[in-house]
DNA sequence: TTTAGGCATTCAGAATGAGTCTT
DNA sequence: AAGACTCATTCTGAATGCCT
């Protein structure tokens, strides 16, 4: 049998999909080789799902009778051995086929049916999307694409991708006031770049437009298609636009058009569809999550002539060639993104068998659970649907008050992923939580030390996953692909591993365990609680702690054996963090700012590092941060602050600088209370604009009386003389400096004496 | 389609209370 | 003298975004 398969060859998995050919679902898997040429790799499967009853055989002999195949099988049920029978159904739609067989069976669990088939069978053959295929059959077609009937296909660790055609977009839509709607507005602009160097941009005739983009997609054939915002708007709007114009926007390999999967991501068959928002708005470093400041965080240099939103249609009459230069230059900084992000995306991909355009829209809650549902799979373990319980929430983490002012030579020791390390020293996981367990957490949760849990096996899985990558780094040369490449997979491995605790205590999860998550805290707390004292009795200081951080002073001659004792009485890891020359605490847990010996200034917490306060009190702020820390001195400090207030008392400030954006996190209509941004949101939705939870809305203070809700306007709409300056004295500039000044001693009246400041200078 | 809890902070709006005016 | 009213202050809860 073996011998008659055909080895077709070794591939590099892009995507998956579900394809009924004559109303049978049937795998294609899109290949590429190592030259880049395109496979179609089919493979007939068949979807399944478990039942699990004790009236097991009655059961198998009920649904036999049906003409149904199925078939007893060993399983685990958190641990436990149970039989249940897999029943396999010919349909895409398993849920309903399960549904339909199970009416009128009683005292039974189905396991596994809400798991979408190309998931499952992708889990079920242990193939990674973005990673490595063997693939054995018969070649059938020899054409654009190589189509393959696959017998056999099996997973190649380590592969590296191939060469990918790559293409990026920007699309731009005239809309006379508010945001665009594709049932009014046009396409304007398409601009398209390739990384083979291809650069179009496509103006005039809207049908033209349309019909030269899905030309050119036919003609380049992308593997990769990278865009912003792209699923939220782009793809529904040009879809609906070509509808509009008599086209079909038909950009898919086989002339196929996008279609909305699951959950805002938009799906294109044979190619992926990844839109750099999606990443963007999981990297807690940007604010606004606009490509401009992505492009600044990923340290691109790239300078843009932005054109924003409130803007486009008077840019369009008065200067198009502006928007145009905006446009293409978005394409472009796409494919630097991309480039500079490809290979962490692909490892995130292999690493949870998610492919890797869907995998960039979903959570980390689902990245884990994929992750774990492969494991699930090959420890024989069913997997669980989500439970249908409220949340009750649980303890965390300690934190201990700082010691408030400037201290002197301060040493942060960090331990090394705690809750990870717990879990696997306790044998933390829903499979080994039990009554008679010989592991007693602090809050009374047993857990046993046989055999090794599940989590404990996944975390360990990934951490030697991470040595692994490790130990092959140190022998490469840093500037290599390869280095890059697995630089970027450890960091995939160390997101997932990070993620893991809080996965356990998260409700939507198929394996919750708030047990799980409880007693993990709840031996944190006692281990930093453990090492405080430890770090007392060996003579330091104890500034300040936050879950698995101290803040150490008078550490000289200590910190070894401190370290040591962690290691072999804790078994535990932890390593130096940082050590400050200065460090400033207020009286509040959770924010300080320090200087580090080679005098890089790090601030923490304080309203400098928050996205809703405005640039003129955060730069205050920083700048006071930065003579005190520098200087030491708070006279200069103070200094430092007075310019500030100086500044907003002559008006001598930027009206960009006195934006304040926030978030806006839910419906309009679930708010409860009156608030700035709010009023701001509803006021630009009146107005035509599309606002949604997610989008940032920026504002400013004007003039005028009542509560603050009824002097903001959109920041675009907002003229200098209107400015309601005392507002952002008082509230924002002196606030930000005070936070700073005010537990080294200064008064808020202090602040304000700015015209002395320069006559006792005199003195 | 929300990994977790801990925390500071601002603002709106209700509650409280003192003081003053009206009946 | 009791009640109505005003105004300032205090308290509480909603909301946001940070930290580990």
């Amino acid at each position: 049998m073996l011998e008659e398969m055909k080895f077709i060859g070794e591939f590099w998995l892009l995507d998956v999909a579900v394809e009924l050919e004559d109303g049978n679902p049937s795998i294609w898997l899109w290949c590429k080789d190592k030259d880049g040429k395109t496979y179609i790799v089919k493979q007939t499967y068949s979807p399944s799902f478990y039942i699990v009853s004790d009236k097991i055989r009655d059961i198998l002999e009920n649904l036999r009778s049906q003409q149904l195949r199925v078939e007893e099988v060993d399983r685990k049920i958190r641990g436990r051995d149970v039989k249940a029978l897999k029943v396999y159904v010919n349909v895409e739609d398993v849920e309903s086929a399960a549904k339909k067989i199970m009416k009128g069976l009683r005292n039974i669990e189905v396991f596994e049916e809400d798991i979408r088939p190309s998931t499952k069978y992708l889990i079920e053959n242990g193939l990674k999307p973005s990673g490595g295929v063997r693939v054995l059959g018969e070649l059938i077609e020899d054409g654009v694409f190589k189509i393959v009937e696959a017998e056999r296909v099996e997973y190649i660790p380590d592969m590296i991708s191939p060469p990918l055609h790559v293409l990026s977009f920007d699309a731009v839509y005239y809309s006379k006031s508010g945001s665009p709607r594709p049932e009014r507005d046009p396409v304007i602009i398409i601009s398209i770049t390739t990384l083979k160097g291809l650069k179009i941009q496509l103006v005039g005739d809207e049908k033209e437009i349309l019909r030269e983009f899905i030309r050119i997609i036919e003609e380049e054939d992308p593997d990769v298609i990278v865009g912003f915002s792209s699923n939220r708007i782009h793809w529904n709007y040009l879809v609906e636009r070509a509808r509009i114009n008599g086209l079909k926007l038909t950009i898919g390999r086989l002339s196929s058009e996008p279609h909305t999967s699951i959950h805002g991501h938009v799906s294109i068959r044979g190619r992926l569809n990844i839109d750099l928002e999606d990443m963007a708005r999981d990297i807690p470093e940007l604010t606004v999550e606009t490509l401009e400041e992505f492009v600044s965080y990923l340290g691109l240099q790239y300078s843009f002539d932005t054109v924003e939103d409130w803007e486009v249609a008077e840019t369009w009459e008065k200067n198009p060639e502006k928007i145009k230069r905006y446009s293409i230059q978005r394409a472009e900084a796409l494919l630097k993104c991309y480039e500079a992000l490809v290979d962490y995306i692909f490892s995130l991909s292999e690493l949870t068998g998610m492919p890797a355009d869907y995998v960039l829209t979903a959570s980390t809650g689902f990245r884990v659970e994929n992750y774990l549902m492969y494991l699930a799979v090959k420890k024989n373990e069913l997997i669980p649907k989500k439970p249908e319980i409220s949340h009750v929430s649980y303890i965390g983490g300690l934190v201990k008050s700082p010691k408030p002012g400037l201290h002197k030579d301060v040493v942060v020791v960090d331990f090394r992923s705690m809750y990870p390390s717990l879990m696997i020293k306790y044998n933390i996981s829903f499979d080994t939580l039990s009554e008679d367990g010989e592991y007693i957490s602090p809050n009374n949760y047993r857990f046993r030390k046989e055999p090794e849990g599940f989590l404990p096996h996944a975390l360990k899985t990934l951490i030697s996953e991470r040595r692994r990558i490790q130990e092959k780094l140190k022998i490469l040369n840093p500037e290599s692909t390869e280095a890059r490449v697995l630089n970027a997979r450890q960091k995939a491995v160390k997101v997932i591993s990070n993620a893991v605790y809080g996965y356990t205590g998260w409700v939507g999860a198929r394996w919750y365990t708030r047990e799980v998550a409880e007693a993990t805290t709840s031996w944190g707390r006692q281990v930093i609680l453990e090492s405080m004292r430890r770090a007392e009795e060996l003579g330091m200081k104890v500034l300040y702690s936050d879950t698995d951080s101290l803040f150490l002073q008078d550490y000289i001659g200590k910190l070894e054996s401190f370290l040591k004792w962690i290691e072999e009485d804790l078994g535990l890891e932890a390593k130096i963090d940082k050590i400050y020359k200065r460090i400033l605490f207020t009286e509040a847990k959770k924010k300080y700012a320090g200087i580090t010996e080679d005098s890089k200034i790090d601030i923490v917490g304080l309203e400098a590092v928050r996205g809703d306060w405005s640039m003129i009190a955060r730069e205050a702020q920083r700048e006071t941060v930065k003579t005190l820390l520098e200087k030491g001195d708070v006279e200069e400090a103070l200094k430092t602050s007075r310019r500030y207030v100086k500044k907003i008392l002559d008006g001598d400030i930027e009206l960009r600088q006195l934006i304040i954006w926030k978030q806006i996190t839910r419906p309009l209509d679930e708010y409860e209370a009156t608030q700035p941004h709010i009023v701001v949101a509803r006021q630009l939705i009146q107005e035509g604009w599309r606002i949604q939870p997610g989008d940032k809305v920026g504002y400013i203070i004007i003039r005028g009386g009542g509560p603050l809700y009824r002097r903001v306007k959109p920041y675009f709409k907002v003229s200098r003389d209107e400015i309601d300056w005392e507002y952002y004295l008082d509230k924002q500039v002196m606030q930000a400096c005070i936070r700073i000044l005010e537990p080294l001693g200064v008064k808020l009246e202090e602040l304000k004496k700015t015209g002395e400041v320069s006559l006792t200078d005199f003195l």
